[in-house]
RNA sequence: CGGGGCGUAGCGCAGCCUGGUAGCGCGUCUGCCUUGGGCGCAGAAGGUCAGGAGUUCAAUUCUCCUCGCCCCGACCA
């Protein structure tokens, strides 16, 4: 492909829109344009690299048993509704009406459609397993789209459903599937983390993230610099240490004046006490009912545990006005001695003495308090959000903060949608049994962008070769040189007959032009055809990875660029 | 939805405070020149100053409203 048939309108300066590197480069590079928020088209370039990520999805979906389908991205209302998921994803699902006024939603997700697809079709266990999946476009109203295509209203995504006999032979189908996953994103040449997470509003009962380590990621995650646990911060625990006590002897509860000392911080500066001698005491509305939730007073509530914990359907904060009816004091006071409603405290503080708290009574606090005896606390729980320097739950080690971009999801659903959607089959032994399902994820164009993300400097993209637009570029350094472009050509043909793609840029540009467009554009292999060079008797082949200019005698040229094309290939091979 | 910022030529920005109908760099087009890291010279095209209303003799500039975009937060498969 020539440059001038070819649409890549290269931009010199950054866009104010873009923040991260990678929203940066695939506007500069020319392969993304904005519409409006959240909604991007490709252009040729990146269409070709989404293509190639596709490519590969395919072939280890295939691989693994899988069988492509396409199911509609508009769907009738009433199948979320039948699933009772239209309320728990209403916010973010496009809602429209065809024209008899029939309520109509785009996709978010495909749950619901393959389950109903499946009840239809699936009778028998002599059907079984089977394992659907398509790459469809997703709809979803992001509360803010951000970063490109890495939050957007409108992404494509690989899905795939799997349904079983039982759960043993559905974990066999995740197991298949996750190791799939690890063969994709290895094949697009990228590093993934994989962590143990929660499953949202997809339910289910196990989960695994695959992440792409990165600053811009909207995840937090822990690793443990010891074992092999990872996890999101939004299901990460950490090792409870022994309970606190805080006083040598038993000392009895008592009330203490704290004019206007309301935060953590205030309250522990006051009494000289580190903030994680006191029990910080919030209350939440959980499904409309206040809840009092204990935690130690250096730590934040996590409240994805703590819904699971109170098996709420909503959870919130309370306002002000409710904290003051539960507590009989204002915001700041609340502590557990005398409370009146339910309370459920984090694990760490089982056991714990001496502590401080609020004495739900305005300007004043308790102290020396026993909470198992000073309290009715009905239910412990791993509430709080891990962090920095916890210990590891598995082993002695510590865990550390990252951050990543959510590339690919895997669950365990069990029987939740083919109980809901009636998918049901008929076993050996004559019965009507719910087949247990996984389904599994993978935001193929936020792949694509975490590619860049993951691999780029300070001059542009540097592709993988397996999803790079082109694999080789040409320049021609000045296209008015008869030799030079009678060469290129040659080489193109050569390549090309080798199955490279190949790009020439065959502008009537500077050279200097077209050395900052090509590592911007960042194709694995440069190949610079000049006649400083030439008369040499030579081509130089630049790989963009590498800060390296070899150079090979022009009747050898398609041969050396040929094994450095090869020895790319070897980065994102799979064992 | 809350907080903040921005909207002026394709892109990046100045002008606005202090009202008098718009400018710079890059890009684009033409010609010349040049050809190894965003070259040089000469010329040119390109703007409902986001939209609407108001104040004023006069609004890009002041006021109000609306829309859009970006960032932070809440939220998130």
């Amino acid at each position: 492909m020539r440059w001038t048939k070819q649409l890549i309108p290269t931009l010199r300066e950054v866009p104010q829109e873009a923040e991260i590197p990678s929203h940066q480069l695939m506007l500069r590079a020319g392969l993304i344009r904005k519409l409006g928020g959240g909604l991007y088209t490709f252009l040729p370039l990146a269409f070709r690299a989404l293509k190639k990520v596709e490519k590969i999805v395919r072939e280890e979906m295939e691989r693994a048993g899988a069988l492509e389908i396409l199911m509609p991205a508009l769907h009738p209302r009433e199948i979320w509704e039948r699933s009772g998921r239209y309320e728990v994803l209403r916010d973010v699902m496009f809602n429209i009406k065809d024209r008899q006024d029939r309520p109509m939603v785009l996709g978010p997700t495909h749950e619901e459609i393959v389950t109903d697809l499946v009840s239809r079709e699936i009778k028998s266990y002599r059907q079984l397993p089977v394992n659907l999946y398509q790459i469809q476009t997703k709809f979803r109203d992001e509360i803010r789209p951000r970063f490109g295509l890495m939050r957007a209203k409108e992404f494509i995504m690989k899905d795939a459903y799997s349904f079983d006999v039982g759960w043993d032979e559905a974990d066999a189908s995740y197991k298949a599937m996750y190791e799939a996953y690890e063969r994709i994103f290895k094949r697009c040449g990228l590093r993934t983390k994989v962590v143990e997470a929660d499953t949202g509003a997809m339910g289910g009962n196990w989960s695994h993230e695959f992440m792409v380590l990165a600053d811009a990621g909207e995840d937090g995650i822990v690793e443990c610099d010891q074992c092999s646990y990872a996890a999101n911060l939004e299901r990460a625990e950490s090792r409870p240490g022994g309970a606190s006590d805080f006083d040598e002897a038993a000392l009895p509860c008592e009330t203490v004046p704290t004019p206007g000392r309301r935060t953590v911080q205030e309250v522990a500066a006051f009494f000289q006490s580190p903030p994680a001698r006191l029990i910080k005491t919030l209350i939440y509305m959980a499904d409309k009912k206040p809840v009092a939730v204990l935690v130690p007073g250096d730590r934040d509530v996590n409240e994805i545990k703590l819904k699971r914990a109170l098996k709420a359907r909503e959870l919130a904060l309370a306002t002000d006005e409710a904290i003051e009816q539960a507590t009989g004091a204002p915001v700041g006071f609340a502590g557990p001695v005398g409370l009146q409603i339910p309370m459920i405290a984090d694990l760490r503080l089982k056991g714990c003495k001496g502590a401080i708290a609020g004495a739900n009574q305005n300007d004043a606090h308790r102290i020396h308090v026993d909470l198992e005896r000073d309290a009715k606390v009905e239910d412990y729980a791993d509430l709080i959000l891990s962090r920095e320097g916890d210990g590891c739950p598995r082993c002695d080690g510590s865990l550390h903060e990252k951050r990543g971009i959510e590339v690919g999801h895997v669950f365990k659903l069990g029987t939740k949608y083919s109980e809901l959607l009636g998918a049901n089959y008929l076993d050996v032994d004559g019965k009507q049994k719910p087949a247990v399902m996984g389904c599994y994820g993978i935001g193929v164009t936020r792949t694509l962008q975490s590619t860049i993300e993951q691999s780029h400097d300070d001059n542009g993209i540097v592709w993988p070769i397996s999803v790079a637009p082109y694999q080789v570029e040409i320049l021609v350094l000045n296209m008015q040189h008869e030799e030079s472009v009678r060469i290129a050509e040659q080489l193109i043909k050569d390549l090309e007959a080798r199955g490279v793609d190949v790009l020439l840029d065959d502008r009537d540009e500077r050279p200097g032009v077209k050395f900052k467009d090509a590592d911007l554009l960042g194709l694995p292999v440069r190949v610079n055809i000049g006649e400083r060079g030439l008369a040499k008797g030579v081509i130089e082949i630049k790989v963009r990875k590498s800060p390296d200019l070899q150079t090979a005698p022009i009747a050898e040229a398609s041969k050396a660029v040929l094994g450095c094309v090869d020895e790319l290939w070897k980065d994102v091979a799979i064992s």
